[in-house]
DNA sequence: CGTGTTTTGTTTACCTGAAT
DNA sequence: ATTCAGGTAAACAAAACACG
């Protein structure tokens, strides 16, 4: 630093003999108590600086969680402002209601955000949202990575598979998987039947997975009655483990037990 | 033997930066 | 946009320690 090299001996010194002798160490002491303040004051800036460009960060971690899942921030905006502009009487879709719905469990988890929409302009609102998304995201890619491994060891120590899952790799999971295929085959099937296995990895017209059937893995004790599709929905302990992981702790989850 | 105190270890949330 | 590796700090619990 500048400091140390200023201070250093210069060459050409008019009289050598009229400067004061300090010992060099206790010179070295008085610049190290220096640089000491030197750091603290910088320490100092930097923490305060990162406060305020972390906070909306930090605030937007719990959108995806508790908010919605996929739907970008500005859209839940949008809607009830177009909600306030046609009244209540104003007739809504199924999908807009679904928004003012995530709008209002938004204004409940961020109580400040009603009061900076109306304050900030533009350009901070857009650099607030950017920065709430960016936390938001971010937090959605850790617990999908803690996930990622826990889910592995879980479905190791639930299901026993022949060929152990990888914790580090997503390769070689799913329907390839004979464990995994179990478990995300769809309810009102049966993954014993080898007609369906097959179907099911080789893609056939007549055993496409979609969206519209709950996964068997969903179910208490990975099985669904199929006179009754929704008994045991939701009671799976594998699910209830991720929710704990996610909501609690990625540890808190190991202690599920038939609750 | 308690009983406070320090050290050490673990877990978790959060951040950064880079690759894809 | 998502995924990944790595790293930090706070919170807490457990172990080790000194001391009357």
């Amino acid at each position: 630093m500048s400091v140390s090299e200023s201070n250093l001996p210069q060459a050409p010194i008019p009289d050598a003999s009229l400067s004061v002798q300090t010992s060099p160490h206790s010179r070295a002491k008085r610049k190290i108590a220096a640089l000491m303040d030197e750091i603290e004051i910088l320490k100092q800036d930097k923490v305060i600086k990162q406060r305020k460009t972390t906070y909306y960060v930090s605030q937007g971690r719990a959108i995806r969680r508790i908010v919605a899942l996929y739907t970008p921030i500005e859209d839940l905006i949008v809607e009830n402002d177009r909600r306030c502009e046609c009244g209540p009487s104003g007739n809504s879709t199924m999908a807009q209601d679904h928004l003012q719905r995530g709008y209002i469990e938004l204004a409940k988890a961020l109580p400040w955000l009603h009061d900076k929409i109306a304050c900030l302009d533009p350009q901070e609102l857009e650099d607030m949202f950017r920065k709430l998304k960016r936390g938001a995201d971010s937090a959605r890619g850790d617990d999908t990575a803690t996930l990622k491994e826990l889910v592995a060891s879980w479905v190791n120590i639930e299901c026993h598979p022949t060929t152990l899952i990888r914790s580090d790799d997503k390769h070689h999971r799913g329907f390839v998987s004979d464990a995994c295929g179990r478990l995300l085959c769809p309810a009102e099937w049966s993954w014993e039947d080898p007609v369906v296995r097959a179907g099911i990895r080789d893609r056939t017209i007549a055993f496409i997975v979609s969206e519209n059937s709950w996964p068997s893995f969903m179910y208490e004790n990975y099985k669904a009655d199929a006179a009754n599709l929704e008994h045991g929905l939701m009671k799976s302990k594998l699910l209830i483990m991720g929710f704990k992981a996610i909501f609690t702790s990625p540890s808190s989850a190991s202690e599920v037990d038939g609750e």
